[in-house]
DNA sequence: ATAATTATGGACCTACCGTTCCAGAAAGAT
DNA sequence: ATCTTTCTGGAACGGTAGGTCCATAATTAT
């Protein structure tokens, strides 16, 4: 028909979800965005709508790309080891500091929560789902549904923590003793509870 | 000497705590604050030097009042009495919308990480500061120096993840769940190990 | 080769940002 | 009452924001 797309739409994509991801909505300018997708004012216009539009499409993508390393995990490893790597990701002995930016979708619900509900509630939902995730690993573990549930909110809140902190630059060894303290908790609850009933 | 200034500072100060609280550091525009703190962009400038100055003014007033909640609850109540009302202020039975607006120490730090680095280790410091005070809540609970120190950093961050969850406008009966999981967690840690002690 | 269609580059638009500046109003000191 | 000092309102500044527009380039279909 016609004159063919010039730009690889997901690699511009990836490259707005690490921007966003660092530096959040506000503080991404069109610029910006313009210059590290590689593309003119025309062609973004063109394909994504708006600076919103682009944003909205980040968060999913980053969203999936996030439970994807969740689900692999659980794929492959014991259970609670799987939701362990989760919260132990980017904490190995790489220190790039380049990937310690926190959670996309965390950063996303405290800077726009007066300022944009619609995409707060996304993030939310987002991180909901990831919360049903935790879940399900628990079930895996033995966890009653109803212990599951409780500790999946526990553990959704934990991790919202250690992200706040992961953008702080907190030490290594810090977030992985504070993680380890949390899992204990959890793990030292369900191993108590299938204790007492194996007593029953 | 001279004409005297018009406005109550410290009254000014305030306004401008409970939009930076809510709305962010960049979303609130200098003609927002000047609304809501009844004065002109000349007695602006000359009280507070500029909109920089003002929000670290603003972050001391925030922390210094955070401060204070958790010492005086500190002086009146049982020690771990104390910490749970610090996690659970703001939970009660008035569901106000708006006194959710999480923690303008963690908003800052997600804000700000990759923005302007002063302000976010300003908003940091003031958030170790309330760590060190969970330590000290956690002394007088009768844990020792080094379980202290670890259960107050565990704290951080629930506290952390908890302040999140209030700006997606979390249900208070789920909010109040999860704080009571983990000071569940945390105080069965200390008493276990009273008791064991205590055998030995 | 030509026509039809679509992507592209870049100039341009309006609106608002934080900040500066200045003329004039108000109050104390003499 | 006058002088001096400081505060105050509002106009104005340069810069940048997100978004629009159009002439042109590039590609396919005929």
């Amino acid at each position: 028909m016609s004159r063919p797309v010039e730009f690889d739409r997901d690699q511009a994509v990836q490259k707005a979800v690490h921007l966003f991801w660092q530096r959040g909505y506000q503080a991404t300018s069109l610029t910006d965005l313009l210059e590290a997708m590689g593309l003119s004012r025309s062609s973004f216009y063109g394909a994504f709508g708006d600076k919103r539009g682009l944003f909205v499409e980040c968060l999913d993508v980053f969203a999936a790309r996030n439970q994807a390393i969740l689900q692999r995990a659980r794929d492959r490893k014991p259970p609670m080891a799987a939701l362990r790597s989760y919260f132990e990701r980017n904490f190995g002995q790489t220190s790039d500091p380049d990937l310690h930016f926190g959670c996309m979708l965390v950063n996303t619900v405290i800077e726009l929560a007066a300022i944009d509900q619609g995409l707060c509630d996304l993030a939310g939902q987002h991180l909901k789902t990831v919360q049903d995730l935790f879940e399900a690993c628990l079930g895996d573990a033995g966890a009653e549904p109803g212990e599951s549930k409780q500790a999946a909110a526990f553990l959704m809140m934990v991790n919202e923590g250690a992200r706040v902190s992961d953008r702080q630059r907190i030490s290594i060894p810090d977030q992985l003793a504070r993680i380890n303290t949390a899992f204990g908790y959890v793990e030292g609850s369900i191993a108590n509870r299938n204790t007492v009933n194996a007593q029953l």
